[in-house]
This record gives C-alpha cells, sequence and structure tokens, in this order.
DNA sequence: GAATAGATCCGC
DNA sequence: CGGATCTATTCA
C-alpha cells in the first residue's frame, strides 16, 4: 500500500540528506517497481553543476518549486533522466536517481536512462507531486543502507563535491 | 536565428 | 573511443 509513502516534509530538506536516504527505498510507478541503489545531490543556484545553476528557466522552473515534484529531462536527445525536487520552495535543488533494483526479475538498471525506459517515465510525467501522485510515490527504507560517496557522472564543474551516493555490495 | 554542449548509452 | 539524436540555453 501507499499509505507508508514519503511526505512532503522528508524531501523538503537538504538534498545531500534526502538522496543518501532515499538508497533502499522502493520507487513506485504504475505498476512497476523498484529498489534505489544510486543516487546524485543537485544543489541550486550554488552549484555549478547543476541546471538550477544559472537561476530559473522554462526548463528549470521545476525545480524552484516546493519540494516533492519530479524533474524529467532529456538529455543527450535521447534518454530522461528523473529527480525528485528537494528542499525550500525557491531553492532549486534536487536528486536525481541513477540506479534502480528490481526484485522481482532480479535485475539491475545501472544509469538514469536505463531505469527511466524500464519505468516508462518521459517528459509527459515531469512536475508530478510524488507525495500525492496516485501511481507515482515512493515508499521508505526499511532500514539503514551502508553506502559508499564519490564525484557526480559526465559533470565537468562541482566534481569536489562528493555527491553521489552508491549502496555497497550490489 | 544559429551554434553548442549536454546530470547517457551502446557498439566497435 | 566515437556515434546517436534533439533540444534548452546561449550567443550574435
Amino acid at each position: 500500500m501507499n499509505t507508508n509513502r514519503l511526505k512532503k516534509e522528508f524531501f523538503s530538506r537538504p538534498p545531500v540528506s534526502v538522496a543518501q536516504e532515499l538508497l533502499g527505498a522502493t520507487l513506485v510507478f504504475d505498476e512497476k517497481k523498484g529498489i534505489i541503489t544510486e543516487m546524485e545531490a543537485y544543489g541550486g543556484l550554488d552549484d555549478p553543476a547543476s541546471h538550477a545553476y544559472r537561476g530559473e528557466t522554462p526548463r528549470s522552473k521545476i525545480m524552484f518549486g516546493p519540494a516533492g515534484f519530479s524533474y524529467v529531462y532529456l538529455i543527450y536527445g535521447m534518454h530522461h533522466c528523473l529527480n525528485i525536487v528537494t528542499g525550500a520552495e525557491g531553492e532549486g535543488s534536487a536528486v536525481l536517481i541513477r540506479g534502480l533494483y528490481d526484485p522481482e526479475a532480479d535485475v539491475h538498471y545501472d544509469g538514469p536512462g536505463k531505469l527511466t525506459k524500464y519505468l516508462g517515465i518521459t517528459r509527459a510525467d515531469n512536475g508530478v507531486d510524488v507525495t500525492t501522485g496516485k501511481n507515482f510515490f515512493v515508499l521508505p527504507r526499511a532500514q539503514e543502507i551502508a553506502f559508499d560517496a564519490t564525484p557526480r557522472i559526465g559533470i565537468r564543474e562541482g566534481l569536489d563535491k562528493l555527491w553521489r551516493f552508491v549502496v555497497k555490495d550490489m
């Protein structure tokens, strides 16, 4: 059931905390679901690697809204990336979901483009409130999870921050 | 308007 | 290591 889903308060915190605590959580989208195994945190105007770095644009608009909304964008002309907005409204921070494990099929989706393809997420799913969405929500993890912290992938700036978090032994 | 780089993935 | 593929943002 989704009565246990993660609420507004969970996402309305700094992206690093949200990213770390989403490891091991269960992402549900329509009839599919998976356990989150890899996350990245992105800041707002203070993070040169973030889409929100240069302020609000038509694309980054959703990032500056309230926490808990999905931010889906197309990258390299062919892959969709799924984020969830974090922090306070106007902050512009978000977390990127990079890895998913499907327990039923015992399949690991390594990479943001792969898991959105598996779930069937597209830009049509941009701007959905995951704390109220009927077929789009996140269930909290059952227990603490051990993880490693590394620089984020595919960016040119902000490499000093260890804001990529990967579940150990998976 | 035109140019460019991009939070990726796959195949050679 | 390079190609695919397209579009949001930037620059003239």
